[in-house]
DNA sequence: TATTATCTGCGAAACGTTTCGCTTCTGGGT
DNA sequence: ACCCAGAAGCGAAACGTTTCGCAGATAATA
């Protein structure tokens, strides 16, 4: 029902391919006045080129898809996957690519979604901090579907954009050390994202090497969310054997800390002092602020759509790229009184 | 390069037709043998049919397209949208559709965003908290792309799922009075969505029939963000004259609230009691944990979509509907003391 | 046995573009 | 007067599907 190609070259009486140019300045030329009748009938038939069709012919959809990890039940973007986005959609905006955000995760319908990923409606792909187990990655890379990663690695073969996770734990626990903290609980994240082991590992290196007090019962098991942070400190405040700081591996679980540690009467920052990592927009939204190691979620993802967008357009293959850590010191951490 | 339905076709020295009755169990039927040879042959060359081209025939896409309001400056998607997007996409993964996310807001290039989401790539276009004065919505009709509207009426032709905002309004407030709260400060939100405009109003009403004190001054603008709100309370909180409740009319402002007043020393909600209108998923992330009037934010994109498919699907005319507010008490409102 | 329905299967059109190869025409340079 | 380059424009192929119209073979009905 809408106007094709065709109508317009019916009723000017040209063929299909010269209003084909005229309307895309190209590849070949037109003269200016067939160009300008053409242009002007496209108006005012209100004529807009079908872009199935001329990505059929194209091979290009301009449009990259989005595939964020599957994160909980009911709840797949998460305040991080929010900042990821953002910077995302900036970038696209201004590249002039659209976003087609998949949105089956079930990991039971991993064959489904590796279809759906490699269908032939986007340019690349952006991983969004993919789980350690999945098989998407290597099944769109075998279909030839340009893509980069972030939030994780993948092997070598592949273009990734990350925060070096264990200059930021180092810099959080710097941080507290430097404040006088020595007794330090750790919030550790899920066991299925490379951030959530990196930073384990970190902290438990350079517990070693800072000389922490902290002992396994310290070390909790979160799960990147709020309420499992919630719960995770809650066992460690309600002991007989209380920290003085927490180091948190993200700051949604800092949250859930906070609340722990209010409900139990303790003060933040003058009890206990509490570090996150992630820096992200809602850490400001807390009272007092939090104090957290910033990743550059906005820059790591602008840079991931442009390195993606270079290799689409010009080939030129994406080179993988690690983000500085920042400290931001807030309200949520004071020096150790005695 | 990808296997196409012609390799499969010369490899088993059939017809496409035949090929593709197989694959797709219709509309015509084959013989058991054929369609088995023709599966294990596809699955074997690791054949994916081709969407772009599916589309081309068929008229589909199966993706629904997403408009957020152009919010802010390099913050496209804020936490409120990000509750929208959540209950899109989970119903959108229940009923297989994808999501394209339109990223091109700039007002000034309305007319190509136009373009973008008519130009057959979406089934349907779900318009986020359209903002007032957006022509989008119109031109998007004219074409006759199937749309539905969140947030926001926009004349008797449009299907749209709000909230009821002069009921969350008046519950608020009411329960500030039940509290013994009289004197009562309002953080209006952007007066060009439907929400703020209705809800200002609203409380205006509601001021004169519950008979409370709140002057001119203490109806302060802001847009909806934690930086506005900050901004807008901060003046009143600085006078000498201070009320005892804030009504602030969504969470986001409250928060910016809280911090202006946790400056200035007051306490929340001992000195002052603040209620939002959301429930997003940040004003538990607050402490004390935010007082709020729910918005169903979850229920009414889900709606959206299931209305939205529906009629894509089926034809059947989406019907509008108003969802309930409730009201969630948390630790930002007390009974006033005198 | 003659007639009609049901299976199989093929070829081709259609979706709306982009772009290549041709032809015709014009004008400038020798 | 002849040649050649460039401009203007057309027709058709191609992208990868879905699906309609046919035709021939087989089976069911009278």
């Amino acid at each position: 029902m809408p106007t094709t190609i065709r109508d317009l070259a019916k009723q000017l009486n040209l063929s299909i391919s010269t209003v084909s140019y005229a309307l895309n300045d190209g590849p070949r030329s037109v003269p200016a006045e067939v160009k300008e009748k053409v242009l002007r009938l496209a108006k005012e038939l209100d004529y807009r080129p079908n872009r199935i069709a001329r990505s059929m012919v194209t091979g290009r959809t301009f449009t990259i898809g989005v595939v964020p990890s599957d994160q909980f039940e009911n709840f797949i973007l998460s305040p991080f996957i929010l900042d990821c986005m953002n910077g995302i959609i900036n970038e696209c905006e201004k590249l002039n690519y659209d976003l087609l955000l998949f949105t089956r995760f079930s990991a039971n319908e991993e064959l489904k979604v590796a279809d759906s990923i490699s269908d032939g409606r986007v340019d690349g792909l952006i991983f969004l901090a993919p789980l350690l187990g999945s098989k998407l990655i290597e099944i769109a890379h075998r279909r030839g579907v340009p893509l980069v990663i972030t939030h994780s690695h993948h092997g070598e073969q592949y273009a990734t954009y990350t925060t070096n996770n264990f200059d930021a734990v180092s810099i959080a626990l710097n941080h507290l050390v430097s404040l006088g903290h020595k007794r330090i609980a750790h919030v550790y994240g899920k066991q299925i994202l490379e951030d959530g082991i990196e930073r384990r590992k970190a902290f438990e290196k350079l517990a070693k090497e800072l000389q922490l007090t902290s002992p396994p019962e310290w070390q909790v098991p979160g799960y990147f969310t709020r309420e499992s942070g919630y719960e995770a400190s809650l066992k460690i405040l309600k002991s007989d054997n209380i920290p003085t700081a927490f180091f948190c591996s993200n700051d949604e679980m800092a949250v859930g800390v906070y609340q722990a540690a209010t409900e139990l009467g303790f003060k933040i920052p003058e009890d206990i002092s509490i570090v996150g990592v992630d820096n992200g927009t809602y850490g400001s939204f807390m009272n007092p602020q939090l104090t957290t190691v910033s990743q550059n979620l906005y820059g790591i993802a602008v840079e991931s759509v442009r390195q993606l967008s270079n290799y689409i357009e010009n080939g030129k293959e994406p080179t993988s790229r690690q983000f500085k850590s920042e400290l931001v010191v807030r309200g949520s951490t004071a020096a150790l009184v005695q």
